[in-house]
DNA sequence: GTAATTGCAAAGCTTTTGCAATTTA
DNA sequence: TAAATTGCAAAAGCTTTGCAATTAC
């Protein structure tokens, strides 16, 4: 079941003076399968479902110029690996310092910042890259209330 | 000259239990000396100013004390090692994805974001462990001027 | 046929770790 | 002296790269 997606982003990357390779293929494949965010490796993982002999480095190539193409992009979720995704609609990342939790947000939470800082310094922020840190609701509720307060 | 912030800091370690050490001090000071954020490697560098054989890896646990402690933080500016500052100003950091250039903002123009987020997910913000991305004034006026238009 | 892409293995870079030697309290 | 800290070297984890073999056009 051919994605068109995966058809636009082949095209692109013909259109770009690039080749249209099954590898090429694969990835963009399992970053259409995979809707949430992956690494490298995890895309590897997925791609090996069907072509058995996945080569990592090609991965991180192929996520590489898909990034370049504006395809995809990477983000920074806390210390591990980098995650990708498709660049469709545009999300931003609260991690939890405490637990990890990861919680999404759409990005118009973001405009009154975004005006003020724009005011402020003249800077266009497009906040994408790197998640923000914070406290998830949980990890809040456990630390305030003394009566549930506990250690892990 | 003893300063009063590597003093507190010390005095902080050995109420932890920890140990007041040479190496802890010379670290504590490169931090109060360096104005900015500096790398591990960096701060060794400045360490070894004053004792020649400084150790990366003693650099690096004795980072992560503070951090445990509350005296030093890390963030992550880019791509590279990570950053470390004393634990003074809340403050946080817009990264040009072009150029790189850093710009610091006060915690307080979060405020209406914080909220926001907080009554919409119940997520805490405190975003300073990364920096946002973005496009910094001068990169965004190179680009939109058709006539400033430049590559590099 | 020619240039782009891939596989492999190795290297790069930042950070962490095991362990013996040293230092602090 | 006992426990914490340090130095060293090695390892870990993610990502990039050189080069010969392969593949797309």
């Amino acid at each position: 079941m051919p994605d068109e997606r995966v058809e636009a982003a082949m095209e692109r990357i013909r259109a770009s003076g690039g080749r249209a390779t099954v590898d090429r293929r694969a990835v963009l494949e399992a970053l259409v399968r995979n809707q949430d965010h992956a690494t490298a490796e995890e895309l590897a993982e997925l791609v090996r479902a069907e072509h058995p002999d996945c080569n990592l480095a090609t991965v991180y190539r192929t996520l590489e110029l898909l990034e370049r193409l504006g395809i995809a992009f990477h983000v920074h979720l806390g210390h591990g690996p980098s995650q990708w995704h498709l660049a469709e609609a545009v999300h931003h990342h609260l991690v939890c310092d405490e637990c990890g939790a990861v919680v999404e947000v759409g990005d118009a939470v973001f405009d009154p910042l975004r005006r003020r800082i724009l005011a402020d310094t003249g800077f266009v922020l497009d906040p994408h890259h790197f998640s923000l840190s914070g406290r998830c609701a949980r990890c809040t509720a456990a630390s305030s209330s003394p009566s549930s307060k506990r250690k892990g």
